[in-house]
RNA sequence: GCCCGAGUGGUGGAACUGGUAGACGCACUGGACUCAAAAUCCAGCGCCCGCAAGGGCAUGUCGGUUCGAUUCCGACCUCGGGCACCA
């Protein structure tokens, strides 16, 4: 027989399901719905091996559940703004615009020779105007609802490419392209206002049971709730100073109180006070790199100013400005107790403020306890803290609170670390923000019928800044409300914006709305989405928060946009050297001979390093096109969700791939050998071994699929292979095991399986065949093999029928040989007999 | 520093709610077929002792609970990830 033609049966197939449009989403159907979405990828250019393991593993729920009968939405789209474009641009002199849809054409026929199942009748690409229109729409409806606020911001300018960096492109201080040391400046930013959500997209991670705990953690963390106390001191100048704490307990230990560098007092007192002004220089001259934080010395300024103890007005506190105390977070100002806060501890040991304990661990005396080097953070009673000595934490915090709400001084305040989501980039390639700057009417936003507000397609990339910003007349406009003269805003919004709505607008591509909200309610939410882990935090919460907006504007009743969560590991593979840690050497130039790797067709061995996430750096990268070229989509669809658990990374190897390739011949030949079975629908009887065998792996695979243990599937389907060597080699089981094997791997291998049930001899195609039923009759078998063990050591097996009562179990166990001989003529003690499964015999 | 997660053969990994540890794949070894190779098929494959029958040891380390622990509990070691002066 001819070996399966890989190449041949792809694009046969292909053609075929697209002229049958297969994979198309109805938005009428009276099928249950099922939204399966993978993160839509930057058109880089290629596709690469992350991108196979993504879209394959999205590809195979999308094809279980039509088989199972759902309506499947399967879509795919390009997140298409971003800065490689400005870069090819600025670099080559390319229009970013070409230079992207090139990219999504060369990328589309890559996956498209993956053979996935996707409607792409809904594809887009979010530099399409049709999108970025709408979503400036959107963008003037979350102002109008406040959602959406301008502020000044801090951020990272490079003074030589006159840009603002993302915190990324700062490395050591310096921009990533000029190497400009840069700097902190204020501009007037956009900003979505999504701690107005804090609580909700806090609390609201609690139902989302099936994302992974490690994702919901993450976001929890990041949200970072904390309760405490706002209350205010009392100044010796007269003024009032906010504190924020969530240790109100210990605030008898006090002994002094903190204001950031960037709080508004200092800022009035350094105008008096050339030292300070110095030292807020100093604090902002220390980087915001992590490695700068973290050998940072604790540093003070003490303003002369004192604060009177909010329990004693007698009792004055020194005023100092510090350096670790942030304006972003609470008030922008602490009390400091240094026994029990680390950092307080570390500032009053450098400028020798008083160390005093209130809170004394169980067991120690209140006399002798002493704080050295280490803050006492744990729990214990109050001491030192009149009216609060002997109790303890929790009730010394409630009862300060209590007091000081009554005095009118105090509040209970709930603060979060999330802060708002700055939106404005000034790049030129991205959603330009439709808002339009009057000097009489200050901002208008840009009104419907004058959106969108286009890209314009003669942008010079060789100006310093914002080529948008730089362009002859993109920025004059006349004010949507007095029609005078005014300047648009030339920022565009971060990209991340663009990725949190997508998955809504895929409901209706068509729509005039944005979001057409039957669509959107009859899809949404995504029952699985699938990406990788580094997008845990920042787009799955701005897409969280978008939705809540999307909402809010009733474009759509769900808050979740995603029900379902799965988060897949990397493709790694093996790196290689030259000797002594010199050059890195690509996969394609080696091949291996007993273990080790040489330069192809030489004796020049090389060293196999570290095995690594695939990169460019380090030249490991295998390019999924030579892949398919010489194995074919399913061989490589097949080495994805073989073996690996899907959530870890998976090492990428020739050797696997070439087993992967094997394996779809073995079908092959096993489809082949099988010219003379019996017809199709042919019932078979009785209950043979390979039956069960057939049954057993239908009701495995289902469960596996259903869970998304690919790797797991994977297995059951070579067991039911090896059973096929085994079992009746004709007959209505034969075939029975042969189509539910080829239609279990239908979503995994989909071409070879349409190859496979044709070859069969069936005339209806294999993606219009619903998923096969396991017989419950024949997954459950009828003889039981026990284990017997002796103290709890395995002895013997036994085979019982199902349900044999205990005695019986019992009885023929203690005869067995092994038993005899393990007892040594001892009695047992005991025997355990645990039904249908072991017995233990303690002696 | 704080918070998570993971340690199982040469290797990727299986093991349902505590019940025969190592399914399945890869690699390797031996054999069959072949003039030969490829492909394919058959067999073997945790470690130690033993000709064998059999026995002992094994899921990072040490302890605990249990008739029985990869699974539960405690301590420690190693690796990976997240956050990072958040009051």
């Amino acid at each position: 027989m001819a070996r399966y033609n890989a190449r041949e049966s792809e694009r046969k197939w292909q053609d075929a399901w697209n002229a049958r449009n297969a994979f198309a989403a109805h938005n009428d159907s009276q099928k249950p719905k099922a939204y399966v979405l993978e993160m839509f990828p930057y058109p880089s250019g290629r596709i690469h091996m992350g991108h196979v393991r993504n879209y394959t593993m999205g590809d195979v729920i999308a094809r279980f559940r039509r088989a199972q009968g759902f309506n499947v939405l399967h879509p795919m789209g390009w997140d298409a703004f971003g800065l490689p474009a400005e870069n090819a641009a600025r670099d080559k002199g390319v229009n970013p615009r070409d230079w992207t849809y090139d990219n999504i054409a060369a990328m589309r026929g890559e996956l498209k020779m993956l053979g996935l199942a996707i409607d792409w009748s809904r594809e887009f690409a979010t530099c399409d105007v049709e999108y970025y229109a709408r979503q400036q729409k959107l963008f003037t409806e979350f102002y109008k609802a406040g959602l959406v606020y301008r502020s000044e911001a801090d951020v990272n300018w490079d003074p030589v490419d006159m840009t603002v960096l993302a915190n990324e492109q700062v490395i050591d201080g310096r921009g990533w392209r000029s190497g400009a040391a840069v700097e902190r400046r204020k501009l007037s930013q956009w900003f979505f206002k999504i701690t107005a959500y804090s609580d909700d997209l806090l609390n609201a991670l609690d139902k989302l049971e099936r994302w992974p705990e490690k994702v919901r953690l993450m976001q929890r963390n990041w949200i970072g709730r904390s309760e405490g106390l706002r209350f205010s001191f009392d100044l010796s100048n007269g003024e009032k100073l906010d504190v924020f704490t969530t240790r109100p307990d210990t605030l008898f230990g006090a002994s002094f109180a903190a204001i950031s560098p960037d709080h508004p007092l200092t800022q009035e007192l350094a105008q008096r006070d050339a030292k300070l002004a110095a030292f807020v220089a100093e604090c902002r001259r220390v980087g915001t790199s992590e490695a700068a934080i973290e050998t940072a010395e604790k540093m003070g300024y003490d303003t002369g100013l004192t604060a009177a103890h909010p329990f004693d007005a007698n009792w004055r506190l020194p005023v100092m400005v510090a350096n670790f105390v942030l304006m972003g977070y609470g008030t922008g100002a602490i009390f400091g107790c240094p026994a029990h806060d680390q950092r307080d501890l570390e500032f009053a040991n450098k400028y020798k403020l008083p160390v005093l304990p209130v809170v004394i661990p169980e067991g120690e005396d209140p006399k002798a306890f002493h704080v050295g080097k280490e803050a006492y953070t744990g729990p214990g009673r109050l001491a030192n803290s009149r009216f609060l000595d002997g109790l303890d934490v929790a009730s010394a915090k409630k009862d300060v609170a209590k007091r000081l709400e009554a005095e009118g001084k105090g509040t209970p305040t709930v603060n979060y670390r999330l802060r708002d989501w700055l939106a404005s980039r000034q790049r030129a390639w991205g959603c330009p923000i439709p808002m339009v700057h009057c000097a009489k009417c200050g901002i208008v936003p840009v009104p419907q019928s004058d959106l969108p507000v286009k890209l314009p397609d003669d942008l010079d990339f060789s100006v310093r800044g914002n080529p948008l910003d730089a362009h002859p007349t993109f920025k004059h406009a006349k004010c949507p409300s007095c029609g005078g003269a005014a300047t648009r805003d030339t920022d565009t919004l971060d990209t991340f914006v663009d990725s949190s709505w997508y998955f809504a607008r895929f409901c209706d591509t068509k729509a005039a709305a944005p979001v057409n909200p039957d669509a959107a309610n009859y899809w949404l939410p995504v029952d699985q989405y699938i990406g990788g882990i580094e997008h845990a935090i920042l787009h799955l919460l701005y897409a969280r928060f978008f939705t809540r907006g999307l909402h809010k504007l009733g474009y759509t009743k769900v808050d979740e946009p995603f029900a379902g969560l799965f988060t897949q590991g990397m493709v790694t593979h093996e790196t290689y050297q030259s000797h002594n840690g010199g050059d890195w050497i690509t996969p394609d130039e080696i091949e291996k001979r007993d273990g080790k790797a040489f330069l192809k067709g030489t004796n020049t061995q090389v060293e196999i390093g570290a095995i690594e996430k695939m990169s460019k750096s380090k030249k490991n990268v295998v390019a999924p096109q030579r892949i398919i070229d010489a194995y074919g989509a399913d061989a490589v669809r097949w080495f994805m969700l073989s073996d690996t658990p899907p959530e870890r990374d998976i090492e990428w190897t020739e050797a696997g791939a070439e087993g992967c390739w094997r394996f779809v011949q073995r079908i092959w030949r096993l489809v082949d050998e099988a010219k003379d079975l019996p017809p199709p629908g042919t019932p078979p009887e009785g209950a043979s071994d390979l039956r069960r065998a057939t049954h057993k792996a239908i009701a495995a695979v289902t469960d596996d699929l259903e869970n998304l243990r690919f790797n797991r599937a994977v297995a059951q389907i070579y067991a039911l292979a090896n059973a096929m060597g085994m079992g009746e080699k004709d007959g209505a089981a034969r075939r029975e095991a042969l189509e539910a094997m080829v239609r279990m791997i239908g979503p995994m291998m989909p071409h070879l399986a349409e190859s496979a049930w044709a070859a069969l001899g069936h005339t209806t195609m294999l993606v219009e065949t619903p998923w096969p039923k396991a017989d419950a009759a024949l997954t459950q078998d009828n003889i039981v093999t026990y284990a017997v063990q002796v103290n709890g050591k395995l002895r013997a097996t036994r085979d019982f029928a199902k349900g044999t009562d205990k005695a019986t179990v019992e009885a023929d166990a203690l005869k067995l040989d092994a038993v005899v001989r393990a007892l040594e003529g001892k009695a047992p003690k005991r025997v355990i007999v645990v039904p249908d499964r072991i017995v233990n015999i303690v002696a």
